[in-house]
DNA sequence: ATAGGGTTAG
């Protein structure tokens, strides 16, 4: 502690004996001899001259020499320095070489890390070049003891920085001087090039070398291949190196490869590798068992997941937190909260507290599940058990508020973060940039993406897309194009997503021609298409009416080896629909449920709809009963249409039936639902029932459009009551009073609507 | 090693 804070006001003073000579230097030794402290874990006398004579004549040597005096460093140290600082070698003429011989001395008594560091601080802060490095050790330390780990460091560290250029040009000068480099040199190496075919080049050369490989090398290879998704690629490496005695000792190499294949969702491969693992030679260490229960959790097979942690247990190895982690984010991902609650007591009673990661799943859970109020309550009892959220969870909660639109509740989260001093990374802001384009303000989206450019964090294909879905939404397509166009001529990497977003566009507007041109500018640019793609082009020809070029296209998703999905099926039934086309619906069911394709409520309410266009009635409802025995519930939408269909024929009684059904199912019916109703009783002349009902949900407290009111009140108009339409009025008021502006829009609207059922205003 | 973000159908 003493030494450190000597060393720290050193760095104050300027060094006597270099006194203008090389600014430079004097702050390099200081951090260097800080360095040397913190590892000896101390300062002591004795080290400290072994050090001093270790480093030689080097700055640092020099440095303390003479800032040290008798009553810290032995005398012999002192001696020995004291010649040294009448003739400096090197540091008068070049600290280049000065900084090159500290690390000749560092690297023969073994010290890497800290020749490594005084290598970086030459690279990083001086940018020096390789060529002039190489050629200074070529001269001046040709045959020096520990030249090739100097060399072998240099080309390390040249790695370290991603200057893969420069590292690889030392290897090249090391291989012409008959130099070795060392394994974790090349794992850098290869870490750095893993995306690339100058990889396998570096492979060959390892393995020629003879040098042994490390447990990372394969690791790195694999993760590599897996990551460019060339998964095969990935599979038969490992297949023809698993042979190879020195493989076999790398379980990381395995755990790697199962963790590929799992990401690549191929889970039963690697189900089977963890089975095999004996076989191959591996000993499946905790790590692999995680791995695999990860990517069963992820493919939704957490039963499975569970079982096998249970087996591991067997294997004598404990479920820790992050497994549990895994295992409860998997039932999340199934929407199974009730079996998180179980798995946490689960891990509570093994004697594990939930961590911040477990409490971020249990908050994303009850958020996608609609309770956003349960996961704030969820921040709450985290924080009073003493946890501080991080960007995650605050992402989550955000992301969720923006999601039912509540702005101010989002806004607070963020000033709460600014607060603790919490830094907004790349996913949260794309999160608050999709958020406030969603909630269509697009002013305060852009401010936020400059915020994070000005932050130097490059905005993602995430924040892309949110602004061109806003610019789609808002009907500027012809603009979101434009800055799809921009993207790409700034060299950025444009996703099938950003095309999608922006085809889709075309397709809800009906421009089929801009949506099919987009289509035709992908497949030049060999971007793979995918469903949705296809989707969004179908329901931009079903919209214009054209069925059969919008069927082409099904067999076009084929063509291109994609799968068709319930989306495509039910837009396609939906375009069918619309032209009563009832052999052709009837077909493509067929056709989707051969497939297996299973139509769900959204399907079934479209085919519901079309029935009910057609009177069909009976038949409709047929459907609704057989979705609850398929356990297919049906949601407001397949009710109101249904309703819609009996208000249609003028059946109350039906439509007033599905009403109540809805609350037996716990459907809020929405305001269409009462439209309807309201709406058929008066066709029905029951102008005094709709009243009362009226009447009754506004006690109830429901919120109504002003459809509802406008009908019963030019109901009574045109059966010549225009005094009951005025009782009807005050009553109506009266729930209204405490609410002006609505109570000021509501009379306004009365008045409107009287006028015209009067015939006196148009 | 585990947690957060974007596109399509009624």
């Amino acid at each position: 502690m003493l030494f450190r804070r000597k060393i720290r006001s050193l760095r104050r003073i300027p060094c006597p004996c270099f006194a203008g000579k090389h600014p430079l230097s004097s702050v390099a030794a200081a951090d260097a001899a800080e360095e040397l402290v913190s590892d000896s874990g101390g300062w002591d006398p004795k080290s400290c001259s072994r050090d001093i004579l270790a480093l030689s004549n080097l700055e640092l040597g020099l440095y303390l020499s003479c800032r040290s005096n008798s009553n810290v460093v032995a005398e012999k140290g002192v001696l020995k320095q004291k010649e040294m600082v009448s003739c400096p070698r090197w540091s008068e003429q070049d600290p280049m070489l000065a900084r090159l011989e500290v690390c000749h001395a560092l690297a023969k008594e073994g010290r890497l890390r800290q020749m490594r560091k005084i290598l970086r601080q030459m690279l990083g802060d001086e940018g020096t070049s390789s060529s002039l490095l190489c050629e200074l050790l070529c001269t001046n330390f040709k045959d020096w003891d520990s030249n090739s780990i100097v060399w072998d460091m240099l080309a390390n560290v040249y790695a370290r920085l991603e200057m893969i250029h420069d590292a690889l040009f030392v290897l090249s000068k090391m291989a012409a001087l008959d130099m070795q480099a060392s394994i974790s040199t090349y794992d850098r190496l290869l870490f750095n090039l893993r995306h690339t075919e100058i990889a396998w080049d570096l492979y060959e050369e390892i393995k020629s070398s003879g040098v042994s490989y490390s447990e990372y090398t394969f690791k790195i290879l694999i993760d590599g291949l897996c990551k460019q998704g060339r998964l095969q690629h990935a599979i038969s490496f490992f297949q023809t190196e698993r042979g190879n005695k020195e493989f076999n000792r790398c379980i990381v190499t395995f755990n790697s490869l199962m963790a590929g294949v799992c990401n690549a969702g191929f889970v039963e491969i690697a189900r089977s590798l963890l089975s095999l693992s004996f076989k191959y030679g591996f000993l499946p260490n905790k790590h692999s068992y995680t791995t695999l229960i990860h990517g069963l959790c992820l493919a939704g097979y957490v039963d499975e997941a569970l079982e096998l942690s249970e087996y591991m247990q067997t294997d004598g190895i404990e479920l820790d937190v992050v497994i549990y982690n895994i295992l409860i984010n998997g039932y999340r991902l199934l929407g199974l909260m009730s079996e998180i609650w179980k798995l946490i007591r689960m891990m509570i009673q093994h004697g594990l507290q939930p961590d911040l990661v477990t409490y971020t799943i249990l908050i994303t859970g009850l958020c996608e599940g609609g309770n956003v109020d349960e996961g704030l309550k969820m921040r709450k009892e985290m924080l009073s058990r003493g946890f501080k959220l991080n960007i995650v969870t605050y992402s989550v909660l955000v992301n969720a508020l923006c999601r039912k639109g509540h702005i101010n509740e989002v806004e607070g989260l963020l000033g709460e973060m600014k607060e603790i001093g919490l830094d907004m990374d790349l996913v949260a802001y794309s999160i608050l940039i999709n958020g406030y384009c969603k909630l269509g303000e697009i002013e305060k989206a852009l401010q936020v993406c400059q915020t994070m450019c000005s932050k130097r964090i490059m905005a993602n294909s995430f924040v892309h897309g949110g602004i061109l879905s806003s610019l789609c939404k808002n009907g500027s397509v012809p603009e979101a194009n434009w800055y799809l166009e921009n993207l790409a001529a700034t060299g950025q990497t444009l996703n099938i997503i950003l095309y999608n977003i922006v085809i889709d566009g075309y397709a809800k507007i009906g421009d089929v021609e801009g949506a099919v041109t987009l289509y035709e500018q992908i497949i030049r640019s060999n971007i793979t298409p995918s469903v949705v793609t296809y989707n969004s082009l179908i329901y931009g020809f079903c919209k214009i009416g054209e069925l059969n070029i919008a069927k082409s296209f099904l067999r076009k998703i084929e063509l291109h080896e994609l799968v068709p999905t319930v989306v495509t099926y039910t837009i396609l039934i939906n375009g069918f629909c619309g032209a009563g086309d009832t052999d052709s619906i009837l077909e493509l069911l067929d056709e989707m449920i051969g497939k297996s394709i299973m139509p769900n409520r959204i399907t079934y309410s479209v085919i519901i709809k079309a029935l009910c266009k057609h009177g069909r009635v009976r038949e409709a409802i047929d459907i609704l009963k057989n979705m609850e025995i398929m356990g297919i519930g049906a949601d407001e939408i397949t009710y109101n249409t249904l309703i819609q269909g009996f208000h249609e024929l003028r059946n109350v009684n039906m439509a007033f039936y599905l009403h109540d059904k809805m609350l037996q199912h716990s459907l809020m019916p929405t305001p269409i639902t009462y439209n309807l109703l309201i709406n058929a009783l008066c066709l029905n002349g029951e102008v005094d029932r709709a009243e009362r009902f009226l009447l009754s949900l506004l006690e109830r407290g429901v919120r109504l459009r002003k459809f509802a009111y406008t009908t019963i009140i030019k109901a009574q108009c045109a059966k010549a009551m225009p005094d009951r339409a005025i009782i009807l009025f005050d009553k109506i008021a009266i729930h209204k009073q405490n609410d002006h502006k609505s109570l000021a829009a509501f009379q306004a609207m009365v008045v409107k609507s009287c006028l015209i059922a009067l015939g006196i205003y148009e």
